[in-house]
DNA sequence: CTGTTAGCGCCTTCAT
DNA sequence: ATGAAGGCGCTAACAG
C-alpha cells in the first residue's frame, strides 16, 4: 500500500512539497494557516515522514549502534539502559547488536551498523576478537566508536572501564586479612585486558602480604560455565586444595558455590569466594556472595558522554579520552 | 569525511555507475575482468554501500522492530535471542527498544521505528498500555505486527503465548494436592491479558477441588517489586494467614521468599511459594522455587516465525494467527 | 511567504 | 556487456 508522502499532501492542498516540508518542520516562514492546512491534512492521511529519506540527504541517521557480546546476564542489559537514557537526551535513538560471543556475528553486525550508517558504536567485543579491523572501518571515517569493558587497546577510540585491578587487589586483600593463604583464582583469556587487569590486582596483593603465589592455583578459561565447573571440581581435587576462590565474575562465582556445596564442603570455612560485579544473584544466594561492585550504569552513562563529546566536537579524534571509574567490595557471608 | 560511492569507483575505472551497481550485486550480465577490477577498487577504497539509499529505493529495510517493556530480567533477552536467531536466517536485522514500563516511551519508540521504515515488529507492551493506535499506524500500512506475552487482543495482529490458564491451574492444582487449603495469589494489572488468565486458572484450580476462595488472600498489584514486598508482609499479618502463595512471576516469587524469611517462617512448612517462567535464579536460592517453566527461545522463534510468515505471503492480513505454546510444572523445595 | 531546482546513493528499466 | 536516464522522499539553497 502507498504511504503518503510530501508530495500527496502538496498536490491535495494544490501547493508545493517545500512549503509542505517546512510546515512539517517548524520552519519559521511559513504562513500559519498554510502551516494548519499542512498539519490538519498529514493528520488526515495519517502521515509519517521517512527518516531514511531525511538521513540520506542530511548523512546523518541520529541512531547510535551499541555491540555487546551477550545480554543474558544483568551487567550488559544495564550499561546499554543507562547509554540509551543519556543518548535519548541527546536526541539520539540505539539500535543494540549482540554477537553471542562470536567474531564472526560481530564482524558482521558492524558490517551491518555501518551500512545503515550509524553516527557512532559503543562496543564491547567478544572475547575471541583479536583483529578489530572491523572498527577500523569507523574509525577511518572519523565516525567515533566507544569501548567498554572489554576494550580495544587503540589511541582511535575511547574507552570507559572500572579499575579492575584496584578492585581485584582489594579482593584478595579482604581475603588475605580473613586469614587465607592459599587463594586461587579464575581468570579470564588472557586476550581480554580486564581479565590481565583483575589477574594483575590479584598477583599483586599476595606479593604484597607475602603470600606465596602457586601458579597452580591460577587457571584461565573460556567463561563457560561448563568449563567453570570443571576447573573448580579440580582446584578442589588437588593434594592441596584451595581455602579460598577468586573469580573473574560473579557467574563463575556462583557456578563455584555450587559445586563446593556439592562436594559437602563449607562456604566460608572450608573454602571462601569472591565474585566481581555485584550481579543481583549475588544477594540472593546462600550464603550471599561477597563480590567487587561496579557502577554499571555509569559505565553506559559515561560511554554515552564520551560518544556524545565526540559527536559534537568539530575534530572527534581530538576528544578521545579513557574514562576509568571505581569498583567497591561487598563483603557477604561467602568470605 | 567523503565516504566513497559507486560513482567514485565508476570514475576512477573509467565506466558507468550502473556498471559498477551490477559488479557489486552480483548481478549476471557483466563481464568477469569488470567485475574484478570493480571488487578490487572497492575493497582498495574501503567501499562500503548504503543501506540508507537501498532501502529508500527499494521500499524495504530488511530491519526488524523488537519492544518489550524491559529487559533486565532474564526473560525478555531470551525470547529476543530467540526471534533473532530466527530472522537472521532470513537475512533480517533486528533493532530493539525497550520503553522502561513506559507508555509514552512504547509510543516514541513505535514512531521512531515507523520513521525508520522497519519491515515488521515483534513486541510485548508496557503494563501502562490501554490504546494501542500506535500500533495501528503499521497494521493499517500492512506491516506486520507480531505480539508476545502482553498481547494486544485485536485480529489485526499475531499473537505467541503461552497456556497461562493451564500453567497457573497447575500450579494450584500441586499445591492444592500437598495439602494447602489456603492458597493466596499475587497478581497482575488486570489489563494484561497473561495476568487475567493466570489469575483465572488460580480460580478455578481451587473451585473444582473445593477449597474456599478468599477474595482477601487474591491481590493484583503493579508489578514493582516495592508492592510486592508490601502486600506479601500484608498478607503474612492477615489474622488467618496464607499457607501458600502462588506470584505471577519469579521475581516476586523471589521477593516473597526473603520476605518469609525475614519473619522467621519456614518454607515450605508454613508457607509454600510457587512462582511462574522459570527464571534462571530460582533453582539457585534457597529453598529452590517452584515454578511453572515457559518455553522461552521458543516464544522468540515462533514469534519471528509469524512475522516471516507475514511477510513472505502477498496478502498479510491473511496470515494474522495466534500460537500458543505449553508450560511445564517444575517443583523444588520451595512447596 | 512560496515555488523551482538540485541532489543525497543506489538500482532498474530501456536503449545501444 | 555497458551506458543513460529516472526516481525513491526529502531538505536546502536560490529565486521570486
Amino acid at each position: 500500500m502507498h504511504q503518503p508522502t510530501i508530495i500527496d499532501i502538496a498536490r491535495q492542498l494544490g501547493i508545493s512539497k517545500s512549503t509542505v516540508s517546512r510546515a512539517l518542520t517548524a520552519h519559521p516562514n511559513v504562513n500559519e494557516k498554510t502551516r494548519q492546512r499542512v498539519l490538519e491534512l498529514a493528520e488526515k492521511l495519517d502521515y509519517q515522514r521517512n527518516q531514511l529519506a531525511i538521513s540520506l540527504l542530511t548523512n546523518q541517521t541520529r541512531t547510535i549502534g551499541i555491540m555487546v557480546p551477550e545480554f543474558i546476564s544483568f551487567f550488559f542489559p544495564k550499561v546499554i539502559i543507562g547509554a540509551q537514557e543519556e543518548l535519548a537526551k541527546a536526541g539520539y535513538n540505539v539500535v543494540i547488536c549482540h554477537s553471542n560471543e562470536s567474531y564472526e556475528i560481530e564482524v558482521t553486525n558492524a558490517r551491518s551498523l555501518f551500512a545503515s550508517r550509524v553516527d557512532g558504536l559503543i562496543v564491547s567485543h567478544t572475547k575471541e576478537t583479536r583483529n578489530f579491523d572491523h572498527f577500523r572501518t569507523f574509525t577511518r571515517k572519523s565516525i567515533p566508536v566507544v569501548f567498554f569493558n572489554r576494550v580495544w587497546e587503540s589511541d582511535e577510540v575511547s574507552k570507559v572501564v572500572v579499575d579492575d585491578y584496584t578492585g581485584a587487589y582489594q579482593a584478595v586483600e579482604h581475603l588475605v586479612q580473613t586469614g587465607r593463604r592459599r587463594i586461587a583464582h579464575l581468570s579470564g583469556p588472557d586476550s581480554l585486558p580486564n581479565s590481565r587487569s583483575r589477574q594483575n590486582g590479584y598477583l599483586d596483593a599476595l606479593r604484597h602480604y607475602e603470600v606465596p603465589v602457586d601458579p597452580s592455583l591460577i587457571i584461565s578459561y573460556d567463561l563457560t560455565l561448563e568449563k567453570a565447573n570443571i576447573y573448580v571440581n579440580h582446584l578442589l581435587s588437588l593434594p592441596e586444595p584451595p581455602d579460598a576462590l577468586f573469580t573473574i565474575n560473579d557467574p563463575t562465582a556462583i557456578e563455584a558455590i555450587q559445586v563446593i556445596k556439592a562436594r559437602g564442603l563449607r562456604i566460608p570455612q572450608d573454602v571462601a569466594v569472591v565474585g566481581f560485579s555485584d550481579d543481583p544473584i549475588s544477594a540472593l544466594i546462600e550464603p550471599g556472595l561477597t563480590t567487587v561492585a561496579q557502577p554499571v550504569d555509569e559505565i553506559g552513562r559515561q560511554a554515552a558522554a564520551c560518544l556524545l563529546a565526540q559527536l559534537q566536537a568539530t575534530n572527534p579524534v581530538a576528544e578521545v579520552q579513557t574514562v576509568v571509574l571505581p569498583t567497591r567490595l561487598i563483603v557477604r557471608g561467602s568470605s
